[in-house]
RNA sequence: GGCGCAUUCGUCUAGUGGACUAGGACACCUCCCUCUCAAGGAGGAGAUCGGGGGUUCGAAUCCCCCAUGCGCUACCA
């Protein structure tokens, strides 16, 4: 398959979200599989829904994913322009074609007419459909409506009787009786095509070979090929994609915020897993097994390792719920794989944005101590605030640690002071010694007397390690904070 | 209502007529490690393959019917 051009073409009404992110996936990872061309095309037809900020946050988005694109927005291609609002003049040629050739017919019923008509017929129980009582008109009467000012779409004229059928890459031989087709419309009465004949239009004169689209559209492919054959065309190959259900498995995926079965708001928005700190490389991974997999073992595949083993037999059939569960332990898994400084990197802005004064150097130190604890990025704001801040503010109560006593938490505070104070180097193996040291001669367990360190030097009961804590912290602060918590205990 | 697609542990999946007493991962449980939390290690529980009929020496795998879920049924895509 040395010839294979597949393309992504979103119409832009809104955040780039999950649903998006894996049918582009796998149509660039077909690309990349094949060594063939990978093209963003813009559907901008509909300009009630138009949306400004679509765009620029998709291709913000794939950047971040490591989508790039042959041909498209910002880097043009011999097959332009990529956005159909530029291809206007196009289509009204095209339609004009089938209305020649008889394929086609002027309908010049008005939306509200329409409207009723599905209406009357969901009362009567019957299915809701064009009548077409367009199709046939003569010349005259064409005449009659347009002179009163009627203006037309263009309908595609569906054959009445047998049955049109396309093959699935995934599914199979799927046909539907051609009685169940309705006549679409191809031209909008404001000469705006509509979706189903832009696309036919351009993917034709854009020499797609394939097209990979998520299961809901499985209904519109027979009109497809409807259009090819009006047209006289070879339709390109067809693969439908399940589709993502929503955590709580009732519906598809949202494209807005999807609640589960917990009640919990999920995000969906590629723009809010980024927010919070997923890795592209997790989320790439994630959504790459989402209805396809490689084997029946491995999770954890680089991106390479998918583009050469990606391919539509291991493309499941089957609607699947979004794991997040799955993707927080694997955004884990590729956390714990980052290089130090790397991760250190990643993390700073997060911290910055959380306001935290937190100097590099001082981010890179504490990032071995928290690597194995992120779940995710923005998680490393908690658990480095200690650092940054001045004042620490917890319950006075947690220095007491279980089976102790005010007096023995005084006097753990009192020698750790002390034992802290006289130490020759500050750094973290001195501490653990002389503080484990201690804590023998006192004849306490570990964690009480940690425990009450904690408190004492964090603020918090759930920390980074204590003795690299300690020493990243600096002596100086270290004692302040003791100090400051044998005041509370008095107090 | 009509049409279409789907149906294997709670979830995502492996499985393409015998190697399936159905494998893996997430989540869950127990234990170990341990200064908290994690991470890590060892184990455990969990699917009679939606139901019912066939075909076959043999079916999760092929066929039929049913049920359920989802999708479509716009001058939206």
């Amino acid at each position: 398959m040395s010839d294979v051009r597949v393309r992504f073409a979103p119409s832009p009404t809104g955040y780039f979200h999950l649903g998006s992110a894996r049918s582009l996936l796998f149509n660039w990872l077909f690309a990349r599989r094949h060594g063939g061309k990978f093209i963003l095309r813009i559907e901008d037809t509909d300009r009630k829904r138009f949306h400004e900020e679509a765009v620029p946050d998709m291709l913000d988005g794939m950047r971040w994913l490591g989508l790039d694109w042959d041909e498209g927005p910002e880097v043009g291609g011999p097959y332009g322009p990529y956005f159909q609002s530029q291809r206007l003049a196009l289509y009204p040629k095209y339609a004009q074609k089938l209305l020649d050739s008889g394929d086609a017919y002027k309908c010049y019923c008005s939306s509200e007419t329409l409207e009723q008509m599905r209406k009357g017929q969901l009362q009567r129980r019957q299915s809701p459909g064009y009548d077409r009582r367009c199709r046939e008109l003569t010349e005259q009467q064409r005449a009659a409506k347009e002179a009163q000012g009627l203006v037309p779409v263009i309908r595609l004229k569906a054959p009445l009787t047998g049955q049109t059928s396309f093959h699935d890459l995934i599914r199979g031989e799927i046909s539907v009786q051609n009685e169940q087709l309705d006549d679409l419309i191809l031209l909008k009465s404001d000469g705006f095509p509509t979706y189903h004949l832009a696309v036919v239009v351009d993917d034709h004169l854009m020499e797609i070979s394939h097209v990979l689209r998520a299961d809901e559209w499985i209904p519109t492919t027979p009109h497809r090929m409807l259009l090819y054959r009006a047209f006289g065309w070879t339709p390109p190959l067809y693969a439908h994609l399940p589709v993502i259900l929503s955590p709580t498995g009732q519906g598809k995926m949202s494209k807005r915020k999807t609640v589960g079965a917990d009640g919990r708001e999920y995000d969906v928005m590629i723009r809010e897993f980024r927010a919070a700190g997923y890795l592209p490389e997790a989320l790439f991974n994630m959504l790459a097994l989402i209805g396809w997999s490689y084997d029946d073992k491995t999770e954890i595949l680089t991106r390479e390792q998918i583009i050469q083993h990606f391919g539509l037999d291991h493309v499941s059939s089957a609607p699947a719920k979004f794991s997040y569960k799955k993707l927080d332990w694997m955004n884990g898994v590729y956390i714990r794989s980052l290089e130090i400084d790397d991760l250190a990197a990643r993390i700073q802005p997060f911290l910055s944005r959380a306001g935290l004064d937190a100097d590099a150097d001082t981010v890179r130190r504490i990032t071995p101590l928290i690597q194995e604890r992120l779940v995710k990025l923005a998680d490393a704001v908690s658990w480095t605030d200690l650092f940054f801040i001045d004042e620490l503010e917890y319950d006075s109560a947690w220095l007491v640690q279980k089976k102790m006593t005010v007096e023995q938490t005084q006097q753990v505070l009192a020698e750790s002071q002390q034992v802290l104070s006289s130490l020759p180097d500050f750094d973290e193996a001195s501490i653990e010694t002389a503080l484990r040291h201690k804590v023998e001669e006192m004849g306490l367990k570990a964690r009480q007397f940690f425990g009450t360190l904690r408190i004492a030097t964090t603020g918090k009961k759930v920390a980074p390690p204590l003795f690299g804590t300690l020493a990243i912290l600096g002596r100086q602060k270290v004692l302040k904070r003791i100090a400051q918590a044998q005041e509370m205990l008095t107090s």
